[in-house]
DNA sequence: TTATAACTACCGACCGTCCGGTCGGTACCA
DNA sequence: TGGTACCGACCGGACGGTCGGTAGTTATAA
């Protein structure tokens, strides 16, 4: 009835391909990176490729879905583990961060790249990345039926931190001024206290 | 010796050909928008588009420096105005939330597709962006040296509202829940104070 | 007032190249 | 004997870009 891999492939080599294919693509891009790119870069042929891959579009699916079960793994189950909300939402800024900086990351990739998919491809995607803002946001609702947030929305508190976790793959370079422990440390305070020292002096919030 | 425009085409026209390939570019992307797509959308041929740029590539590269342009003079230039660094970040922030949030914007391309660019080009829009970036960090930096400042690092700071404020172009909706105003000062809130209430009942940062 | 030259704003047809994808094989190993 | 891992050659189509036009508008000048 419907096109299915051929053959069992070897797995290992699958996941090989896939770490290749997805360092490839973020740095070229998906629309700029070519099945050839990826095959040259695993030193074989366009033809060998797709003996593992039943097409680009499958291959960056596959790809994100890889990334997105790494940021369930890795980051959003160890921190349902957290009972305090405030010490879970550190955990999961800190841990998020470290994978974004870590890689050579599928996980930066599903930022970028989604309206390359199929749309029901981009619906599961995204019912996934929902899933996990959704925890985000659950969190800082917490935290604020505890009292413990500020006047903010957390909708977009959420989006706020994701912004600023997502865009270390722009800035952060291995070697750098900062190590991955300093830039994961980093985002945290800023989320968590912001930049500016409570001032006691100036009433710049709350009113009005 | 060198390609150069033949004639002296139309200004204003060109502003159009600007502003809707700018559109379509944001919301296909680059590769995936061809000079057809672009053409199509103004009404005219391929062939037509060609009488008023000179290729694919630079036509992005004039895009991104009007969106650095818009930047600079809705932004960079009104906010230097402004003595109190407190208030020129806040002013800062705030204007170019605004920017991203308003456009239809050729501002957020360049967020994504400088590696379309050919070397010369990338240099010479990355030099733009880094002007811009100096002056968010110069700001923090007075901050700093005021003994206003959390204990962050100025450059990690700087690219987290920048994070930030890229990031709402991913999320931001005209006609959901928040306005262009509020959610420009919820960037505000969230980067100046942070999302936690400070706590002086348990010690959660500072040591360890 | 009108002939005409010059210029702007396009278009239809076309070109070479590269891309995703296919197919029929082959070498090797179990 | 059959499955796995590949490859060379090929295909149709789309893409960026070019070229030789043409319709319309303005400038000039007799």
């Amino acid at each position: 009835m419907r096109a299915q891999k051929k053959s069992a492939p070897n797995n290992e080599r699958l996941a090989e391909i896939y770490r290749a294919a997805a360092q490839i693509i973020l740095r070229k891009g998906y629309d700029a990176t070519s099945v050839n790119d990826i095959a040259n870069a695993l030193g074989m042929t366009k033809a060998g490729l797709y003996h593992y891959i039943n097409g680009k579009k499958e291959l960056l699916f596959d790809i994100m879905n890889f990334g997105l079960s790494e940021l369930d793994e890795e980051v959003a189950e160890p921190a349902r583990a957290i009972a305090d909300p405030a010490a879970r939402l550190r955990f999961a800024v800190a841990a998020h961060a470290r994978l974004v900086t870590r890689g050579q990351g599928a996980i930066t990739i599903l930022v970028d790249e989604i309206t390359a998919l199929t749309p029901p491809q981009q619906r599961k995607i995204t019912q996934r990345k929902r899933a996990y803002f959704d925890f985000l946001r659950g969190t800082l609702d917490e935290l604020k039926a505890a009292g413990q947030l500020q006047d903010v929305d957390t909708t977009a508190a959420t989006f706020g931190l994701l912004g600023m976790i997502n865009w270390l793959s722009r800035w952060f370079r291995h070697g750098g001024a900062l190590s991955e422990e300093q830039a994961a440390d980093q985002l945290v305070r800023i989320a968590f206290h912001g930049i500016l020292r409570p001032a006691r002096l100036k009433a710049v919030d709350s009113s009005q």
